[in-house]
Formats: structure tokens, C-alpha cells, sequence
DNA sequence: AAACCTATTGAAAATAATTTTCATATATCA
DNA sequence: TGATATATGAAAATTATTTTCAATAGGTTT
């Protein structure tokens, strides 16, 4: 948190009340999030706080790199925190849930330039899908 | 095409004129394309073409596994055909291009349970973010 | 080929998510 | 504490997507 305050303070934005709520519903919550399901869990801290700000917030935090947007199929964008452990995701085709994995094989190749087309690596994004353990039948 | 008009019948659907122009501006077009996008081209063959129609065909295409969604981060869902070659996305994070990259040393992997939750891996999306050729200075 | 029946279509209306506007409130700094 | 520019909440506006419904047109049967 005190990261962030520095953050903020570096690119000339405010530390506010409604900011800090939305990013501890962020951390707390579960692994990723919708911004309807961010809202109602910051009110718990901040019951005044209007969704709109939700919105400006997670707008400005995508930008301070603190998370990251996932779309999973239905009309809504999901929020997740950044964290240091880089991970990816198991999504249940079946529920929907979403289980965070960690340990990655690719991160060896971050900066890596491709030589087929001289494409320079900086970052990926893996989902892997199917079924949890509750949902497989037999 | 001749698959397609087999997977209709299969299922209880018609073969209309419609669905044909969206299929073929799939196909033909950018490796990912907005429903607008997608309108705007298959109104090439047919121009009284509704968005709506775009829209429906999209969501049975999607059903019967031809397309594929992928999300961008700006506020819209775009489409993908889902060729006989697994894939993944080179996507430029300056300039926005996307750019296919075939080969996948995951592929082995699918139909694999993990011992640690139980999860079954029945597919998977990777998305290799940076910057193409024409992006990078110096 | 004509008739039938049901799936499909296009346009407009409705919805849902997200963004913009604007007057008010409040962090931050002198 | 006061000045000031940024941030906020509510409402309005916008944008993407879905639903409704009367009209159309596949595909099958005769």
C-alpha cells in the first residue's frame, strides 16, 4: 500500500479514501473480479463510494500496471491484482471457475525477439481450460 | 463450407445466405475481427445484411466451435475463425497488431489432470504481448 | 412445383456495461 | 489555514449487445 502511495505520488495523483477501498476489494477478493462484484465489496470499507470512481480507479490502477483486465465470455470485463508471483489461470468450462496456477516455463523468454518476424516478447497471458475436480462426472 | 452445411443440418439449423457471408468474411479477413468489422465485410456479398444477424451468427458459430472470442482490452468482443492449425497471438502492445504464430509445445498437455486440484485440461489460449517490428525504436 | 411449417431475418426497442458531464468536495502543498 | 487543482457522485449520454415481433424464406412433404 505504501508502494502505491508512492506510485501515485511519482505520476502527480491523489491518494484518496475511495482509491484505498478499491484496491484492498481487489486484493481480498477472489482471483478475478467484475467491477460490479469490486464495487459491492469496497462499500463494505467506503458504503458511500459510487461505482463510477470504481471504474476511474481500475482505469487508473490498469494504467499504474497494479491489474490486469480478463474477459472470460460473458459481456462483462473482469479485474485481478498483479502480484509478484506471476501466474496463470485454470478456468472451469463447466462453472466458471477461475484457480489461479503458478509456475511458468515461459517466463524465460521474456525479451526474447522472434526470428521468424522480429517480434520482441515482453509478456504473455496463458488460460488453460477445463474441468475442476467437481465438475467432471464419473 | 460443405463441413459447415453437414454441422447445420446435424444440428437442426438452415443454411441461409446470411450465414454464409458471415462465415465467408471470417475467413477471409483479419485474424481477428469486431462484429462491426465483420458487418462491414460480409456486406460486400450481401449488402441488406443485418448487424443483428452478424451478432446471432456469431453466437451459433460460436456454439458450433468455428469461432472463437478474444478480448483486447478496448470496449469490444472480436472474433477469430478456428482453423485446423492450433495457434496462438503475437499482439503488438503499441500499434495494436495481431499476428498468428503457429507451433505449441503445450498441446501434449491437453487431456492432462493436475495432481495438485484435480483440474483437467481439455484446451488452452496463449497470448505473447510486445512489440512487432515496425514498433520497436532504435 | 405448390403448399406447409418452422427457423431465420431486419428494424426498432430494450438492456447492460461503460464513459462523460458538471457541480461539489477534498487531498496536497505553500 | 487557505488556495487550488484533482477527485468524487449522480445523472445523463454513449456504446455494445440482446430481445421483440411481424415478415421472409429454407427445407420438407405432397
Amino acid at each position: 500500500m505504501d508502494e502505491l502511495r508512492q506510485e501515485l505520488k511519482i505520476r502527480g495523483y491523489r491518494l484518496t479514501s475511495q482509491r484505498e477501498a478499491v484496491l484492498r476489494a481487489i486484493y481480498e477478493g477472489a482471483c478475478t473480479q467484475s467491477v460490479e462484484e469490486i464495487h459491492e465489496r469496497a462499500k463494505q470499507w467506503l458504503p458511500s463510494l459510487g461505482l463510477t470512481t470504481v471504474y476511474r480507479t481500475l482505469e487508473l490502477l490498469k494504467h499504474a500496471r497494479k491489474v490486469q483486465e480478463i474477459y472470460l465470455g460473458d459481456g462483462k470485463v473482469r479485474y485481478e491484482p498483479i502480484l509478484e508471483t506471476h501466474h496463470h489461470h485454470l478456468i472451469c468450462q463447466v462453472c466458471g471457475k477461475v484457480e489461479p496456477v503458478e509456475g511458468c516455463f515461459l517466463s524465460p523468454f521474456e525479451g526474447a525477439t522472434l526470428v521468424r518476424n522480429g517480434f520482441q516478447i515482453l509478456g504473455h497471458r496463458l488460460e488453460l481450460y477445463g474441468r475442476c475436480r467437481d465438475c467432471q462426472e464419473g
